[in-house]
DNA sequence: GTCATGTTTGACAATTCTGTTAACACCAAT
DNA sequence: ATTGGTGTTAACAGAATTGTCAAACATGAC
């Protein structure tokens, strides 16, 4: 009834002022990333994208399927480039060390990002079934093997060339991700515990991007 | 007007059936918990409790307060053991061993702790400082150092005597309390990333418990 | 027994929040 | 100019949620 085809032919004239549309994912996506999906309100949202909030439901139809889009598009910036280099075919010190600057850089940008999503995973499970599908393209069934077989079979490799005590790749996977994300999913109380303000946890990133590859690859070296 | 003196005088003939107070604190831990302090609803942790719902406020006032007391109970059982091992005077290795086995042991009976509590702390920043004051009895500037100091003389030491390759203490600190914590912070993305379910990641933490410790130092050792 | 005190409940008030509707402005095409 | 469609708004309706209150209830003391 309400639900029109949503050509987005903008006024060629106008291109400063943004699509509407838009402006509405991007004010929900300020707003639901810092106060979670049960704690923001449409009504900030509308504030936020200067706009009446009787528009959000016109563009999204409930706060439900607003949420729902503003945490997928949450979701596709942090993890596909993650999947995309730990299934490369780089060799193993190299994945680690893209991976850690990719994450860093990325997150330097974003910090409320792994807090967000991680607490969305925790009160809606089921997303996380439905996200990796989405992400994949197909059905994690698939993925997941083409994933593990590259990655295996580079730690397999190492491990015979004595170069690496042997490790599984789900402990491999998890402690890379971890090293990455728990700092910023956990910046309030990293920051106050050691007594920070922005700056200083900005650098505190800084070295951990010089200084995490070495970390892990020691961890693993022989 | 309606706080009284709370003395918990429990008839000693009842001793099964739990102070009320208590009930309605445990309920809401676990409504909490699961669905984070805005997602909660009162009436679903009077439910949990089997209590009518202004019950809460006899006991808690208001939503925030409740929340408040939540909040406080389970961070103190995550915090205080962790900054306890870490401040103590056991030998560096010790310290992660110990570290590791204790937080894992922990978490494995509360799942949902460290999700709850990160996702607390990034809509509540503030809550942060005045929980280090509580957890330390004084002001986080008394207590850091003493960690720091300890543990830094610790690296140090191991450092000049060419047994470890050297690293901040902050950094040091972060990676240990990621590799520990995050894993179940991320529990629902692990778990279907995978492809688990609760008996695959209950074996995943066992197995980790029994390596970790040596991930880490060797990450450190030279 | 009844009185006093703390506990518990059902009903209700007040507010906040989501979602809908009708009117209006603007532009494009006929 | 008129018509039709899209975008936008103000006002409103309905539901859900937090919080309050007076009355009922238990229990031990006198």
């Amino acid at each position: 009834m309400t639900v029109k085809k949503r050509s987005r032919a903008k006024s060629p004239a106008v291109a400063a002022d943004a699509d509407t549309e838009q402006r509405i994912l991007d004010a929900a996506s300020t707003v639901f990333l810092r106060r979670g999906t049960a704690g923001a309100r449409m009504q900030d949202i509308a504030a936020e994208a200067g706009v009446n909030h009787a528009l959000l439901h016109y563009y999204f139809r409930s706060k439900d399927r607003l949420a729902e889009a503003v945490f997928r598009r949450a979701a596709t910036r942090l993890l596909p480039p993650f999947v995309a280099i730990l299934g490369s075919d780089l060799p193993l010190d190299e994945k680690v060390a893209r991976i850690v600057e990719h994450e860093l850089d990325q997150l330097r940008e974003a910090p409320y990002l792994p807090g967000y999503i991680l607490s969305e995973l925790n009160h809606h499970p089921e997303r996380a079934a439905q996200l990796v599908q989405t992400l994949a393209g197909v059905d994690p069934e698939r993925v997941r093997p083409a994933i593990f077989a590259t990655l295996a079979r580079q730690i397999d490799e190492r491990v015979k060339a004595k170069k690496m005590r042997p490790i599984a790749v789900e402990q491999f996977i998890v402690n890379l991700v971890s090293l990455c994300i728990f700092p910023f999913a956990a910046r309030p109380m990293v920051m106050t515990m050691f007594g920070w303000g922005d700056e200083e946890f900005a650098r505190f990133i800084d070295r951990r991007r010089r200084e995490l590859p070495a970390f892990f690859l020691e961890a693993l070296a022989r």
